[in-house]
DNA sequence: CATGAATGAGCTTTCATTCAT
DNA sequence: CATGAATGAAAGCTCATTCAT
């Protein structure tokens, strides 16, 4: 029942869902909630699946109904991050804007995502592929797509060299910058938000802006 | 390199003595190697005494009479991670340069330390210190001290604002250099060495060097 | 008896299911029985939940589903052996009695009690409480009642003196009887229930009666 | 006080006795001071060779040059304590006294041992016989002998009945008030001399003096 | 007389997962 | 759609004990 389309298209988030009454309905999505929640909390290793399924209060065995095991779980979510992180970027992506506003836009929104979905953030770019049972590459697709959102609004910059180089480079400043503030490893005299601001306007300088 | 003689004065890695059963006083190195081995394979978590001892060729009880536990292990891990970079470091800071040399030197040295030492880097720099039991934080002072080393090397560039920011800033722009491209997060039609380069020009030009 | 009726309410022991694999719901009060065994052949430390588990046929992380850890399982069993004590207190209590009948009842329902419940008798009064985690004080109130009882039936004999006192001498009489017995530290050449006899009898003398 | 002799009657330990200088010397005596503190605080449970070892300064190794095993070192302390039992009553067993006071000096200078000693009394006969592998059972012959100066003191006031078993009923009382006390099952609300004083003095009317 | 290094068995506990209902 | 009962594997750690030195 619509609530997640179990793999592909149309509806984000939750569709109809018109049955949320009290016990049975979405699950699904709040397995899925739960385990955000546990996972930003706790850390991925603790994220426990009695653990989740006690917090939506239903028994560990439930979760299996919906996914086929842990990694299901957490490819999901995943996918689901990955959905939010393409939203937010398309939300704040001003194409009509001058050239260094649009890329001022997309960078803050990125930084914006990664430090407010630290869960998302995560299990989308922290968590080494290697290590959870092959998340299947196709997923990562997705991730490319939000790349190339910035690789486009990076090319009115770069006179010369590689564009794509390019705007690797300011990703990498990018998830510096969010993984270091995540794992509290920035300088506690630094303010955040003005840190930001300096990084943004030194990554564009970075590329010749 | 870097060895952290604790017992053994002389010879780091593993001295002549080859051996495995008994008698193998430099048990304490073999351990802390098989464990790094472990971390970058396993993560953290999976990072088991069980199978560190094992893949050493000892029982588990045997790493309790090198280590207090789990934890002082990793921490171990640490120290030698910090004093490697540290080397590192101090090894390629050729001070008496031209500052731009200087600065990208540096640069190249951490990337090149954080790629080929991904054990090291995952626990300096990647692992939660809220989610490993407390590292005593006055250890993060050698952490502090390459930064002011970076910071020194980056003054003659910034004229104007805090040169701390701008520090940070480079910082965050290697730190996901590296951290991408330990996790295989970087495109892969890039080829590695090329695109360091051109991150770590761009690096120096966010500085307006 | 006593039973402690936590799920099933009505047969004690273990119904009719002699049931050994899934299914047996029981499984609580035969974890509980076989603790109380080991309890008293191995004592306290070596009360191992795996041997417990195993000697019910099943594995020790069942034991789990019942009790929170080794502690609740050991609690269950104080709880138990209390309200059984209570049980056999209560029934062999006449009160209708002539003072003196009623006390000798008591005491040995008290000994009997005792010598045939050692598992019981062991964790009631010959565990130290600072040994185990803290069993919750207010469960101690079941054994203060018990006291009372025999503060009850030793009243009319204490003419002059502090009648808690004698009661307290009484009990310790009593309980140097039972566990001196327990212990198989009484000489061999006695005749148990002969000295039994003899040492209730003594034991009215010592209050006067 | 000689030391203990490791088995027999001639060399103590360490004949001469010259060398107490630093280090070596009578480490046994040593061993068993530790052992027994280590037991009143911890419990037998928690008497573990290693603690017993490290609060005397030396490897855990060291005790086996001494003892065969940790139930070696127990029984060891088993002798001492009834040994020291044995002096205990033997120092306040005036036999020239008149009858009543004799005996009520043994029960007090008991009872004052048990509280004063709890890690000898513990282990003396709290300890489960059947959970320590054998102790030979002739050792619990001097514990026969302390009866003994008992029932010699007893004697005089058994007119009719056995007085053996009047000596074991007041035994027992003994044991239960220094064993209850020792678990702190006593009363809270009892002030422990001036119960020790009725309880005596109610011990030799349960006798007839 | 004593150590340092190591073992092997065992402990409590937790986790993902399954199966019958 | 969901549960309750159970499993098996594994984890971190501790203990008594031994062996070579």
């Amino acid at each position: 029942m619509a609530a997640r389309p179990t793999k592909k298209p149309a509806a984000p988030g939750r569709t109809a869902s018109r049955s949320v009454g009290r016990g049975g309905a979405d699950l699904r999505r709040r397995l899925l909630d739960a385990a955000r929640r546990q996972l930003v909390q706790h850390g991925y290793v603790h994220l426990t699946m009695r653990r989740v399924a006690a917090r939506v209060g239903v028994t560990a065995t439930a979760i299996y109904l919906h996914f086929k095991d842990k990694d299901d779980l957490i490819h999901a979510l995943i996918d689901e991050g990955m959905e939010a992180l393409q939203l937010a970027l398309e939300a704040s992506d001003e194409r009509a804007a001058p050239p260094r506003a649009r890329l001022e836009g997309l960078c803050r929104a990125m930084i914006e995502f990664g430090v407010s979905n630290p869960e998302y953030y995560e299990i989308m770019f922290l968590l080494h592929p290697q290590r959870m049972s092959r998340y299947p590459t196709d997923k990562y697709r997705r991730a490319r797509h939000n790349l190339e959102r910035f690789a486009d609004a990076v090319d009115p910059f770069v006179k010369k060299g590689d564009p794509l180089m390019a705007t690797h480079a300011l990703w990498c400043l990018l998830h510096g910058i969010i993984s270091l503030r995540l794992a509290g490893r920035l300088d506690s005299s630094l303010d955040p938000d003005e840190f930001t601001d300096e990084a943004v306007t030194r990554g564009l300088r970075m590329l010749g802006a």
